[in-house]
DNA sequence: TTCAAAAGTTAGTATATATTAACTTTTATC
DNA sequence: GATAAAAGTTAATATATACTAACTTTTGAA
């Protein structure tokens, strides 16, 4: 999952509890300390901010700013962003419906497709983080406007089949399983 | 002036050479290659439109852009480089007036302040970027509003003190020469 | 419950980037 | 031109981040 050989994060973990970003690695567990989660969440506050930035300034479609956020994250002083959290006016979610560290109860309603009864018209609210490593399915996602904030109604579950598919801006659209489980929608109160 | 040991320079510049990044360090010289040149441009125009950036869209003063830009500068992707190229409107110029690669000639008239007579009046265009890693002195600059645009006078000039002074934005200012040296301004047409 | 596959660790190795200490080469001045 | 200071190199060392190969531990399914 994160594209190293298995003794690379041993010693990786290793190095984190001896720097006090983590604890419990010698009974198997990790847990993070508090330093280590303000740390992490630091990091994809930072990564969020940028993609927001990437999307209203540069234009660029959500799909494409995952990977360029990892870089740029890295690489941003706690002024810059506090400053982008300014300019961005305090996001709650991601352009991809991700919340924010501390807004994780904006997204308790949300469910994901493969949980949607069939015929239901849904709005599209999240493309979970878990999906963002994967280029491919955000390309196909991207390609067929699979975005939050669009509206969906799901018109075949298929589960033999592991798919489902969906009308989405005037197009059908089939998901297996693997992606769908991954994209949350809001079902409009009945 | 690069913060590091000797011999992190030697070792540094030979695996340069080995990758082809430069070339004649046997004999002492440094030759950048034909790659090394470009990829010298590209890091100086990615760190000159990051410092536009900070400076368009998070209002940050010019003299604080500098070492933010030098951390983001090595994780822009080619892609985002030329985007930021064209939102920013194709700069020729930094926000301290320092010329992207291939507009050098823009700067060519311009005169360190050491060498302006006493009484003309001059615009400030450049704070060269060999003054931009001595923050102490970009705070000085910063302070005294010595910055690109800005009208000033040559009031006094005193070599066997080594410093000048100016008025600007209606303050009398000294300058060592060592920092006035690096500070251009274009002298008008008589 | 056994046991094989999966998951995780250890050992040995490599490279980039850094250091200090000792040395050599270059430069500039008397 | 000698020579001392400055500049640069080499050697030995350290650490973070990787790897592969061999091993151990854990897990899950027959």
């Amino acid at each position: 999952m994160m594209g190293v050989a298995p003794a690379t994060v041993t010693m990786t973990l290793r190095r984190m509890e001896r720097d006090k970003w983590i604890s419990g690695h010698r009974r198997r567990e990790i847990h993070l300390t508090k330093i280590g989660r303000e740390a992490a969440r630091s990091v994809i506050r930072r990564h969020m901010l940028i993609e927001w930035l990437l999307v209203k300034v540069f234009k660029m479609p959500i799909f494409e700013t995952h990977d360029e956020a990892h870089h740029i994250e890295h690489a941003i002083s706690p002024k810059l962003e506090e400053r982008m959290h300014e300019i961005l006016d305090d996001p709650k979610l991601c352009p991809h419906g991700n919340p924010f560290p501390g807004h994780e109860a904006l997204t308790k309603d949300w469910v994901p497709l493969t949980e949607v009864p069939v015929g239901v018209e849904v709005t599209i609210r999240r493309i979970h983080e878990f999906a963002e490593d994967n280029q491919d399915l955000l390309d196909f996602l991207g390609k067929n406007k699979v975005e939050p904030g669009h509206k969906a109604q799901i018109k075949e579950n298929l589960p033999f089949n592991q798919t489902l598919s969906i009308d989405i801006n005037d197009n059908k659209v089939t998901l297996g399983y693997a992606a769908a489980k991954y994209i949350f929608a809001e079902i409009p109160a009945s």
